[in-house]
DNA sequence: CGACGATTTGAATAGGATCAATGGGAGTGG
DNA sequence: CCACTCCCATTGATCCTATTCAAATCGTCG
Protein backbone atom coordinates (compact mmCIF):
# COMPACT_ATOMS: atom_id res chain seq x y z
CA UNK A 1 0.00 0.00 0.00
CA UNK A 2 1.33 3.54 -0.92
CA UNK A 3 2.58 6.12 1.84
CA UNK A 4 0.22 8.56 0.53
CA UNK A 5 -2.85 6.73 0.72
CA UNK A 6 -2.74 6.42 4.64
CA UNK A 7 -4.41 9.32 5.60
CA UNK A 8 -7.58 8.51 3.45
CA UNK A 9 -8.00 5.29 4.86
CA UNK A 10 -6.94 6.42 8.55
CA UNK A 11 -10.24 8.87 8.48
CA UNK A 12 -12.13 6.18 7.69
CA UNK A 13 -14.07 5.39 10.46
CA UNK A 14 -13.53 1.92 10.72
CA UNK A 15 -9.81 3.03 11.45
CA UNK A 16 -10.11 6.12 13.12
CA UNK A 17 -10.33 5.12 16.61
CA UNK A 18 -7.31 2.74 16.73
CA UNK A 19 -4.16 2.99 17.96
CA UNK A 20 -1.68 4.41 15.89
CA UNK A 21 1.04 1.45 16.35
CA UNK A 22 -2.13 -0.88 15.29
CA UNK A 23 -2.88 0.93 12.77
CA UNK A 24 0.36 0.42 11.36
CA UNK A 25 1.13 -2.68 12.04
CA UNK A 26 -2.52 -3.50 9.43
CA UNK A 27 -1.17 -1.82 7.01
CA UNK A 28 1.76 -2.87 5.94
CA UNK A 29 0.40 -6.26 4.14
CA UNK A 30 -2.71 -4.16 2.73
CA UNK A 31 -3.50 -3.84 -0.65
CA UNK A 32 -5.68 -0.48 -2.09
CA UNK A 33 -6.48 -0.89 -5.42
CA UNK A 34 -8.75 0.15 -8.20
CA UNK A 35 -10.83 -2.57 -10.01
CA UNK A 36 -12.49 -2.00 -13.17
CA UNK A 37 -16.49 -3.20 -13.05
CA UNK A 38 -17.84 -6.88 -12.95
CA UNK A 39 -14.59 -8.13 -11.19
CA UNK A 40 -15.30 -11.29 -9.10
CA UNK A 41 -13.40 -10.16 -5.89
CA UNK A 42 -14.22 -13.39 -3.74
CA UNK A 43 -16.19 -16.60 -4.39
CA UNK A 44 -18.50 -18.06 -1.75
CA UNK A 45 -16.74 -21.10 -0.35
CA UNK A 46 -13.39 -20.35 -0.09
CA UNK A 47 -11.55 -19.32 3.11
CA UNK A 48 -11.60 -15.91 4.25
CA UNK A 49 -8.35 -14.45 3.39
CA UNK A 50 -8.97 -10.53 3.62
CA UNK A 51 -11.32 -8.55 5.00
CA UNK A 52 -12.43 -6.55 2.17
CA UNK A 53 -13.61 -2.52 2.57
CA UNK A 54 -15.23 -0.37 -0.30
CA UNK A 55 -13.72 3.06 -0.19
CA UNK A 56 -14.87 3.93 -4.06
CA UNK A 57 -17.61 2.11 -6.20
CA UNK A 58 -20.02 -0.65 -5.42
CA UNK A 59 -19.89 -3.99 -4.52
CA UNK A 60 -22.31 -6.32 -5.53
CA UNK A 61 -22.63 -9.60 -2.87
CA UNK A 62 -24.51 -12.55 -4.55
CA UNK A 63 -24.64 -16.15 -3.70
CA UNK A 64 -26.24 -19.44 -5.94
CA UNK A 65 -27.64 -22.75 -4.85
CA UNK A 66 -28.79 -25.17 -6.73
CA UNK A 67 -28.08 -23.32 -9.91
CA UNK A 68 -30.04 -20.30 -9.06
CA UNK A 69 -28.46 -17.21 -8.03
CA UNK A 70 -29.30 -14.29 -5.89
CA UNK A 71 -27.99 -10.80 -5.30
CA UNK A 72 -27.70 -10.60 -1.38
CA UNK A 73 -26.71 -7.02 -1.02
CA UNK A 74 -24.85 -4.18 -2.65
CA UNK A 75 -22.25 -2.28 -0.21
CA UNK A 76 -21.45 1.30 -0.89
CA UNK A 77 -18.65 3.17 0.18
CA UNK A 78 -17.52 2.97 2.72
CA UNK A 79 -18.95 -0.28 3.65
CA UNK A 80 -16.83 -3.55 4.33
CA UNK A 81 -17.85 -6.49 3.34
CA UNK A 82 -17.19 -9.92 4.44
CA UNK A 83 -16.52 -9.13 8.00
CA UNK A 84 -18.15 -12.39 9.88
CA UNK A 85 -16.21 -14.87 7.98
CA UNK A 86 -12.90 -13.35 8.69
CA UNK A 87 -13.60 -13.01 12.51
CA UNK A 88 -14.51 -16.12 12.26
CA UNK A 89 -11.33 -17.83 10.41
CA UNK A 90 -13.95 -19.55 7.92
CA UNK A 91 -15.43 -19.39 4.77
CA UNK A 92 -17.34 -16.66 2.60
CA UNK A 93 -20.69 -17.29 2.49
CA UNK A 94 -20.80 -15.28 -0.72
CA UNK A 95 -19.52 -14.02 -3.17
CA UNK A 96 -18.94 -10.80 -4.35
CA UNK A 97 -18.12 -8.82 -7.33
CA UNK A 98 -18.25 -5.38 -8.39
CA UNK A 99 -20.72 -3.53 -10.52
CA UNK A 100 -18.58 -0.30 -10.87
CA UNK A 101 -15.18 1.15 -11.01
CA UNK A 102 -14.11 0.43 -7.33
CA UNK A 103 -11.42 1.49 -5.32
CA UNK A 104 -11.00 -1.71 -2.78
CA UNK A 105 -9.24 -1.91 0.30
CA UNK A 106 -7.72 -5.46 1.62
CA UNK A 107 -6.54 -6.28 4.66
CA UNK A 108 -5.27 -9.70 5.27
CA UNK A 109 -7.69 -11.58 7.92
CA UNK A 110 -4.91 -12.68 10.07
CA UNK A 111 -3.92 -9.01 11.19
CA UNK A 112 -7.40 -7.87 11.58
CA UNK A 113 -7.87 -10.67 13.89
CA UNK A 114 -4.27 -10.12 15.89
CA UNK A 115 -5.33 -6.23 16.08
CA UNK A 116 -8.18 -6.83 17.51
CA UNK A 117 -6.75 -8.83 20.23
CA UNK A 118 -4.14 -5.90 20.77
CA UNK A 119 -6.54 -2.51 20.49
CA UNK A 120 -9.44 -2.17 22.34
CA UNK A 121 -10.62 0.23 20.49
CA UNK A 122 -10.09 -1.13 17.24
CA UNK A 123 -12.21 -4.16 18.57
CA UNK A 124 -15.29 -1.45 19.41
CA UNK A 125 -15.24 -0.55 15.88
CA UNK A 126 -15.12 -3.72 14.62
CA UNK A 127 -18.13 -4.62 17.05
CA UNK A 128 -20.04 -1.42 15.75
CA UNK A 129 -19.73 -2.48 12.02
CA UNK A 130 -20.55 -6.22 12.99
CA UNK A 131 -23.87 -5.45 14.55
CA UNK A 132 -24.73 -3.06 12.11
CA UNK A 133 -24.18 -5.77 9.29
CA UNK A 134 -25.90 -8.15 11.51
CA UNK A 135 -28.99 -5.75 11.57
CA UNK A 136 -29.15 -5.17 8.22
CA UNK A 137 -29.57 -8.63 7.10
CA UNK A 138 -32.31 -9.34 9.67
CA UNK A 139 -33.94 -6.49 8.37
CA UNK A 140 -33.63 -7.72 4.49
CA UNK A 141 -34.66 -11.13 5.95
CA UNK A 142 -37.98 -9.49 7.81
CA UNK A 143 -38.77 -7.37 4.47
CA UNK A 144 -38.45 -10.30 2.19
CA UNK A 145 -41.19 -12.70 3.83
CA UNK A 146 -43.57 -9.83 5.77
CA UNK A 147 -43.83 -7.79 2.33
CA UNK A 148 -44.93 -9.03 -0.95
CA UNK A 149 -42.55 -7.89 -4.81
CA UNK A 150 -44.75 -4.80 -4.81
CA UNK A 151 -44.23 -3.54 -1.12
CA UNK A 152 -40.75 -4.15 -1.09
CA UNK A 153 -40.01 -2.05 -4.45
CA UNK A 154 -42.66 0.38 -3.12
CA UNK A 155 -40.35 0.69 0.21
CA UNK A 156 -37.13 0.55 -1.47
CA UNK A 157 -38.08 3.72 -4.33
CA UNK A 158 -39.05 5.87 -0.62
CA UNK A 159 -35.96 4.74 0.71
CA UNK A 160 -34.08 5.72 -2.33
CA UNK A 161 -35.31 9.09 -2.33
CA UNK A 162 -34.95 9.62 1.32
CA UNK A 163 -31.33 8.89 0.75
CA UNK A 164 -31.17 11.55 -2.26
CA UNK A 165 -32.66 14.06 -0.41
CA UNK A 166 -36.55 13.63 -0.94
CA UNK A 167 -37.31 15.52 -4.24
CA UNK A 168 -39.23 13.28 -5.70
CA UNK A 169 -36.99 12.08 -8.25
CA UNK A 170 -34.32 9.46 -7.63
CA UNK A 171 -31.88 7.51 -9.68
CA UNK A 172 -31.85 3.75 -9.19
CA UNK A 173 -28.30 3.44 -8.16
CA UNK A 174 -27.83 0.17 -9.94
CA UNK A 175 -29.57 -1.88 -13.10
CA UNK A 176 -32.95 -2.92 -13.10
CA UNK A 177 -31.84 -6.91 -13.21
CA UNK A 178 -29.47 -6.65 -10.03
CA UNK A 179 -32.18 -4.38 -7.97
CA UNK A 180 -34.70 -7.48 -8.78
CA UNK A 181 -32.72 -9.81 -7.85
CA UNK A 182 -31.84 -7.75 -4.35
CA UNK A 183 -35.52 -7.32 -3.78
CA UNK A 184 -35.93 -11.31 -4.56
CA UNK A 185 -37.99 -11.01 -8.27
CA UNK A 186 -37.56 -11.96 -11.34
CA UNK A 187 -36.24 -9.05 -13.61
CA UNK A 188 -39.84 -9.58 -15.55
CA UNK A 189 -41.72 -9.33 -12.27
CA UNK A 190 -39.95 -5.71 -11.52
CA UNK A 191 -41.46 -4.37 -14.37
CA UNK A 192 -44.59 -5.41 -13.68
CA UNK A 193 -44.19 -4.25 -9.93
CA UNK A 194 -43.16 -0.63 -11.88
CA UNK A 195 -46.60 -0.67 -13.67
CA UNK A 196 -48.85 -1.71 -10.52
CA UNK A 197 -47.21 1.31 -9.13
CA UNK A 198 -47.95 3.57 -12.06
CA UNK A 199 -51.61 4.90 -9.81
CA UNK A 200 -49.63 5.40 -6.99
CA UNK A 201 -47.60 7.98 -8.86
CA UNK A 202 -44.65 6.23 -9.73
CA UNK A 203 -43.19 6.83 -13.21
CA UNK A 204 -40.28 5.36 -14.73
CA UNK A 205 -37.95 7.13 -17.51
CA UNK A 206 -35.26 4.28 -17.52
CA UNK A 207 -33.21 4.34 -14.79
CA UNK A 208 -34.78 7.71 -13.33
CA UNK A 209 -37.98 7.47 -11.31
CA UNK A 210 -40.24 9.98 -10.07
CA UNK A 211 -43.02 9.77 -7.16
CA UNK A 212 -45.77 11.95 -7.81
CA UNK A 213 -47.78 11.21 -5.25
CA UNK A 214 -45.60 9.50 -2.06
CA UNK A 215 -48.63 9.97 0.22
CA UNK A 216 -50.42 7.61 -1.77
CA UNK A 217 -47.40 5.39 -2.16
CA UNK A 218 -46.32 5.81 1.41
CA UNK A 219 -50.09 4.19 2.40
CA UNK A 220 -49.25 1.01 0.20
CA UNK A 221 -45.93 1.10 0.86
CA UNK A 222 -45.96 0.98 4.85
CA UNK A 223 -42.53 2.13 5.60
CA UNK A 224 -41.65 0.31 8.72
CA UNK A 225 -38.70 2.02 10.49
CA UNK A 226 -37.75 -1.60 11.71
CA UNK A 227 -37.26 -2.86 8.01
CA UNK A 228 -36.47 0.57 6.30
CA UNK A 229 -34.36 2.43 7.96
CA UNK A 230 -30.38 2.04 7.36
CA UNK A 231 -29.24 2.65 10.78
CA UNK A 232 -31.59 1.93 13.54
CA UNK B 1 -29.09 -13.41 41.04
CA UNK B 2 -28.69 -16.39 43.73
CA UNK B 3 -24.84 -16.80 44.26
CA UNK B 4 -25.42 -20.67 44.03
CA UNK B 5 -26.37 -19.87 39.79
CA UNK B 6 -22.81 -18.46 39.52
CA UNK B 7 -20.12 -21.26 38.93
CA UNK B 8 -23.20 -22.65 36.37
CA UNK B 9 -22.97 -19.37 34.33
CA UNK B 10 -19.33 -19.31 34.27
CA UNK B 11 -19.35 -22.43 32.34
CA UNK B 12 -21.18 -20.92 29.42
CA UNK B 13 -18.85 -20.08 26.97
CA UNK B 14 -19.52 -16.27 26.21
CA UNK B 15 -18.48 -16.27 29.50
CA UNK B 16 -15.82 -18.51 30.62
CA UNK B 17 -12.58 -16.93 29.42
CA UNK B 18 -13.53 -13.04 30.99
CA UNK B 19 -11.71 -12.05 33.95
CA UNK B 20 -13.20 -12.93 37.27
CA UNK B 21 -13.40 -9.21 38.14
CA UNK B 22 -15.87 -8.62 34.58
CA UNK B 23 -17.92 -11.13 35.42
CA UNK B 24 -18.76 -10.26 38.98
CA UNK B 25 -19.77 -6.77 37.85
CA UNK B 26 -21.64 -8.06 35.13
CA UNK B 27 -23.91 -10.59 37.36
CA UNK B 28 -24.17 -8.09 40.14
CA UNK B 29 -27.42 -6.73 37.84
CA UNK B 30 -28.24 -9.95 35.96
CA UNK B 31 -31.30 -12.13 36.40
CA UNK B 32 -31.46 -15.77 35.73
CA UNK B 33 -35.23 -16.61 35.86
CA UNK B 34 -37.64 -19.54 34.89
CA UNK B 35 -40.63 -18.18 32.50
CA UNK B 36 -43.22 -20.65 31.87
CA UNK B 37 -44.33 -20.89 28.24
CA UNK B 38 -45.62 -18.13 25.98
CA UNK B 39 -44.12 -15.38 27.62
CA UNK B 40 -43.41 -12.61 25.98
CA UNK B 41 -40.10 -11.44 26.66
CA UNK B 42 -39.24 -8.62 24.72
CA UNK B 43 -41.01 -6.94 21.86
CA UNK B 44 -39.57 -5.75 18.49
CA UNK B 45 -39.11 -1.29 18.51
CA UNK B 46 -38.83 -1.49 22.74
CA UNK B 47 -35.37 0.11 23.59
CA UNK B 48 -32.61 -3.20 24.00
CA UNK B 49 -32.19 -2.77 28.00
CA UNK B 50 -30.99 -6.38 28.65
CA UNK B 51 -28.84 -9.17 26.45
CA UNK B 52 -30.53 -12.77 26.87
CA UNK B 53 -29.14 -15.83 27.27
CA UNK B 54 -31.17 -19.03 26.89
CA UNK B 55 -29.87 -21.65 29.26
CA UNK B 56 -32.90 -24.29 29.25
CA UNK B 57 -35.75 -24.43 27.12
CA UNK B 58 -36.55 -22.81 24.26
CA UNK B 59 -37.29 -19.08 22.93
CA UNK B 60 -38.82 -18.13 19.48
CA UNK B 61 -37.97 -14.98 17.70
CA UNK B 62 -40.46 -13.42 15.48
CA UNK B 63 -41.24 -10.17 13.56
CA UNK B 64 -44.82 -8.54 12.46
CA UNK B 65 -45.72 -5.61 9.68
CA UNK B 66 -48.58 -4.80 7.75
CA UNK B 67 -50.61 -7.02 10.29
CA UNK B 68 -48.78 -10.22 9.21
CA UNK B 69 -46.03 -12.22 11.76
CA UNK B 70 -43.34 -14.43 11.21
CA UNK B 71 -40.87 -16.57 12.87
CA UNK B 72 -37.38 -15.56 12.55
CA UNK B 73 -35.44 -18.15 14.25
CA UNK B 74 -35.82 -20.26 17.40
CA UNK B 75 -33.29 -19.81 20.21
CA UNK B 76 -32.04 -22.94 21.79
CA UNK B 77 -28.96 -23.69 24.89
CA UNK B 78 -26.83 -21.70 25.06
CA UNK B 79 -27.66 -19.08 22.95
CA UNK B 80 -28.11 -15.60 23.19
CA UNK B 81 -30.62 -13.36 21.32
CA UNK B 82 -31.02 -9.44 20.50
CA UNK B 83 -27.27 -9.60 21.10
CA UNK B 84 -26.54 -6.56 18.07
CA UNK B 85 -29.43 -4.11 19.31
CA UNK B 86 -27.55 -4.67 23.23
CA UNK B 87 -23.99 -3.61 21.34
CA UNK B 88 -25.24 -0.50 19.26
CA UNK B 89 -27.62 0.48 22.21
CA UNK B 90 -30.62 0.60 19.91
CA UNK B 91 -34.19 -1.12 20.05
CA UNK B 92 -35.12 -4.45 19.04
CA UNK B 93 -35.72 -5.52 15.71
CA UNK B 94 -37.47 -8.45 16.55
CA UNK B 95 -39.78 -9.60 19.51
CA UNK B 96 -39.03 -12.82 21.31
CA UNK B 97 -41.36 -15.47 23.84
CA UNK B 98 -40.74 -18.69 25.31
CA UNK B 99 -42.46 -22.03 23.74
CA UNK B 100 -41.46 -23.84 26.14
CA UNK B 101 -40.69 -23.26 30.18
CA UNK B 102 -37.25 -21.91 30.29
CA UNK B 103 -34.50 -20.95 31.92
CA UNK B 104 -33.36 -17.21 30.71
CA UNK B 105 -30.19 -15.25 31.90
CA UNK B 106 -31.14 -11.47 32.05
CA UNK B 107 -27.97 -8.94 31.39
CA UNK B 108 -28.18 -5.43 31.81
CA UNK B 109 -27.11 -3.75 28.56
CA UNK B 110 -24.90 -1.32 29.84
CA UNK B 111 -23.37 -3.81 31.76
CA UNK B 112 -22.42 -5.70 28.97
CA UNK B 113 -21.06 -2.69 26.85
CA UNK B 114 -18.98 -1.90 30.13
CA UNK B 115 -17.30 -5.65 30.20
CA UNK B 116 -16.72 -5.60 26.48
CA UNK B 117 -14.81 -1.93 27.01
CA UNK B 118 -12.92 -3.20 30.25
CA UNK B 119 -12.37 -6.83 28.80
CA UNK B 120 -9.99 -8.11 25.77
CA UNK B 121 -11.54 -12.01 25.84
CA UNK B 122 -14.93 -11.17 26.70
CA UNK B 123 -14.83 -8.54 23.79
CA UNK B 124 -13.60 -11.31 21.49
CA UNK B 125 -16.33 -13.77 22.59
CA UNK B 126 -18.57 -11.40 22.66
CA UNK B 127 -17.49 -10.86 18.41
CA UNK B 128 -17.30 -14.95 18.13
CA UNK B 129 -20.69 -14.58 18.79
CA UNK B 130 -22.11 -12.03 17.11
CA UNK B 131 -20.16 -13.25 13.99
CA UNK B 132 -22.09 -16.50 14.58
CA UNK B 133 -25.32 -14.74 14.46
CA UNK B 134 -24.64 -12.98 11.25
CA UNK B 135 -23.63 -16.14 9.50
CA UNK B 136 -26.78 -17.68 10.76
CA UNK B 137 -29.30 -14.87 9.52
CA UNK B 138 -27.18 -14.43 5.85
CA UNK B 139 -27.65 -18.62 5.69
CA UNK B 140 -31.47 -18.43 6.51
CA UNK B 141 -31.54 -15.67 3.97
CA UNK B 142 -30.03 -17.51 0.99
CA UNK B 143 -32.05 -20.77 1.89
CA UNK B 144 -35.38 -18.10 1.60
CA UNK B 145 -34.11 -16.57 -1.22
CA UNK B 146 -32.13 -19.46 -3.08
CA UNK B 147 -35.00 -22.39 -2.47
CA UNK B 148 -38.76 -23.77 -3.13
CA UNK B 149 -40.50 -24.07 -0.10
CA UNK B 150 -40.05 -27.89 -0.33
CA UNK B 151 -36.73 -27.95 -0.58
CA UNK B 152 -36.65 -25.64 2.51
CA UNK B 153 -38.63 -28.68 4.36
CA UNK B 154 -36.24 -31.17 2.80
CA UNK B 155 -32.66 -29.61 4.12
CA UNK B 156 -34.09 -28.67 6.87
CA UNK B 157 -35.15 -32.36 8.21
CA UNK B 158 -31.80 -33.67 7.14
CA UNK B 159 -30.33 -31.24 9.28
CA UNK B 160 -32.83 -32.08 12.27
CA UNK B 161 -31.69 -35.85 11.69
CA UNK B 162 -28.37 -35.40 11.85
CA UNK B 163 -28.43 -33.27 15.09
CA UNK B 164 -30.56 -35.95 16.47
CA UNK B 165 -28.11 -38.44 15.50
CA UNK B 166 -28.89 -39.76 12.10
CA UNK B 167 -31.09 -42.14 12.77
CA UNK B 168 -33.48 -41.80 10.28
CA UNK B 169 -36.22 -40.85 13.23
CA UNK B 170 -36.52 -37.35 14.49
CA UNK B 171 -38.70 -35.40 16.52
CA UNK B 172 -39.53 -31.79 15.12
CA UNK B 173 -38.49 -29.56 17.97
CA UNK B 174 -41.64 -27.44 17.91
CA UNK B 175 -45.01 -27.58 16.39
CA UNK B 176 -45.85 -27.30 12.67
CA UNK B 177 -47.23 -24.35 13.11
CA UNK B 178 -44.03 -22.95 14.20
CA UNK B 179 -41.56 -24.63 11.66
CA UNK B 180 -43.78 -23.54 8.79
CA UNK B 181 -43.39 -20.00 9.77
CA UNK B 182 -39.89 -20.30 10.17
CA UNK B 183 -39.39 -21.89 6.79
CA UNK B 184 -41.46 -18.89 5.55
CA UNK B 185 -44.50 -20.35 4.39
CA UNK B 186 -48.36 -21.13 5.33
CA UNK B 187 -49.32 -23.96 8.00
CA UNK B 188 -51.23 -25.54 5.20
CA UNK B 189 -48.55 -25.51 3.05
CA UNK B 190 -46.04 -27.39 4.58
CA UNK B 191 -48.64 -30.26 4.90
CA UNK B 192 -48.41 -29.86 1.38
CA UNK B 193 -44.91 -30.22 1.24
CA UNK B 194 -44.76 -33.39 3.56
CA UNK B 195 -46.88 -35.29 1.13
CA UNK B 196 -44.94 -33.72 -1.47
CA UNK B 197 -41.79 -35.58 0.27
CA UNK B 198 -43.73 -38.85 0.74
CA UNK B 199 -41.99 -40.36 -2.06
CA UNK B 200 -39.03 -39.33 -1.45
CA UNK B 201 -39.24 -41.54 1.99
CA UNK B 202 -40.48 -38.85 4.34
CA UNK B 203 -43.50 -40.21 7.06
CA UNK B 204 -44.90 -38.08 9.14
CA UNK B 205 -46.22 -39.70 12.49
CA UNK B 206 -47.21 -36.54 14.75
CA UNK B 207 -44.57 -34.56 15.38
CA UNK B 208 -42.36 -37.79 14.81
CA UNK B 209 -40.64 -37.68 10.75
CA UNK B 210 -39.09 -41.15 9.68
CA UNK B 211 -36.92 -40.25 6.99
CA UNK B 212 -36.56 -43.76 4.90
CA UNK B 213 -34.55 -42.88 2.17
CA UNK B 214 -32.18 -40.67 3.09
CA UNK B 215 -29.86 -40.82 -0.19
CA UNK B 216 -33.31 -39.77 -2.40
CA UNK B 217 -34.13 -37.15 -0.32
CA UNK B 218 -30.47 -35.80 -0.45
CA UNK B 219 -31.23 -35.90 -4.08
CA UNK B 220 -34.62 -33.41 -4.13
CA UNK B 221 -32.56 -31.50 -1.07
CA UNK B 222 -29.54 -30.77 -2.50
CA UNK B 223 -28.12 -29.67 0.95
CA UNK B 224 -25.25 -27.19 0.88
CA UNK B 225 -22.79 -26.33 3.89
CA UNK B 226 -22.73 -22.99 2.73
CA UNK B 227 -26.36 -22.41 3.77
CA UNK B 228 -27.36 -25.81 6.30
CA UNK B 229 -24.11 -26.17 8.68
CA UNK B 230 -24.50 -24.82 11.75
CA UNK B 231 -21.02 -24.11 12.58
CA UNK B 232 -19.15 -22.62 9.45
C1' DC C 1 -67.94 -36.74 26.88
C1' DG C 2 -67.33 -32.21 24.98
C1' DA C 3 -64.61 -28.36 23.59
C1' DC C 4 -60.90 -26.32 21.84
C1' DG C 5 -56.87 -25.82 19.13
C1' DA C 6 -53.84 -27.87 15.79
C1' DT C 7 -53.47 -30.21 11.58
C1' DT C 8 -55.00 -31.83 7.34
C1' DT C 9 -57.63 -31.73 3.07
C1' DG C 10 -60.19 -29.51 -0.64
C1' DA C 11 -61.28 -25.87 -3.87
C1' DA C 12 -60.58 -21.43 -5.72
C1' DT C 13 -57.52 -17.63 -6.32
C1' DA C 14 -53.58 -14.77 -6.62
C1' DG C 15 -48.94 -13.89 -7.01
C1' DG C 16 -44.85 -14.76 -9.05
C1' DA C 17 -42.01 -17.59 -12.36
C1' DT C 18 -41.01 -19.07 -16.87
C1' DC C 19 -40.93 -18.99 -21.80
C1' DA C 20 -41.13 -16.44 -25.90
C1' DA C 21 -41.14 -12.38 -28.54
C1' DT C 22 -40.67 -7.47 -29.12
C1' DG C 23 -38.95 -2.83 -28.35
C1' DG C 24 -35.02 0.39 -27.26
C1' DG C 25 -30.58 2.29 -26.22
C1' DA C 26 -25.59 2.13 -26.07
C1' DG C 27 -21.68 0.92 -28.29
C1' DT C 28 -19.16 -0.68 -32.55
C1' DG C 29 -17.54 -0.56 -37.00
C1' DG C 30 -18.10 0.90 -41.58
C1' DC D 1 -23.44 9.76 -39.66
C1' DC D 2 -25.65 5.56 -40.17
C1' DA D 3 -26.47 0.66 -40.07
C1' DC D 4 -25.67 -3.26 -37.19
C1' DT D 5 -25.43 -5.79 -33.08
C1' DC D 6 -26.02 -6.87 -28.54
C1' DC D 7 -27.94 -6.63 -24.21
C1' DC D 8 -31.35 -4.92 -21.23
C1' DA D 9 -35.98 -3.99 -20.40
C1' DT D 10 -40.71 -4.63 -21.41
C1' DT D 11 -44.87 -7.07 -22.75
C1' DG D 12 -47.74 -11.07 -23.51
C1' DA D 13 -49.18 -15.71 -22.55
C1' DT D 14 -49.05 -19.54 -19.81
C1' DC D 15 -47.77 -22.38 -15.98
C1' DC D 16 -46.80 -23.35 -11.36
C1' DT D 17 -46.37 -22.44 -6.65
C1' DA D 18 -48.20 -20.84 -2.69
C1' DT D 19 -52.09 -18.24 -0.39
C1' DT D 20 -56.63 -17.95 1.07
C1' DC D 21 -60.98 -19.49 2.56
C1' DA D 22 -63.69 -23.27 4.11
C1' DA D 23 -64.52 -27.53 6.13
C1' DA D 24 -63.32 -31.90 8.11
C1' DT D 25 -60.43 -34.58 11.14
C1' DC D 26 -57.47 -35.52 14.84
C1' DG D 27 -55.71 -35.09 19.62
C1' DT D 28 -55.50 -33.32 23.98
C1' DC D 29 -57.13 -31.57 28.06
C1' DG D 30 -60.53 -30.39 31.35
Amino acid sequence: MRLADLPEVRAIHLFRSMEEETFNSIFKAAYFQTFPEQVDLIEEGNPADFLYVVVEGCVELHAKANGRETTMAMVLPVGTFILAAVLNDSVYLMSARTCQKSRILMIPSQDIRAAIEKDKAFAAAIIRELANCYRAVVKEHKGLKLRSAVERLANRLLRYNDAQGGSGSLLLPFDKRTLASLLGMAPENLSRAFNTLKPYGVVVDGSTVHLTDIKALKMLAKPNSLIDDRVI
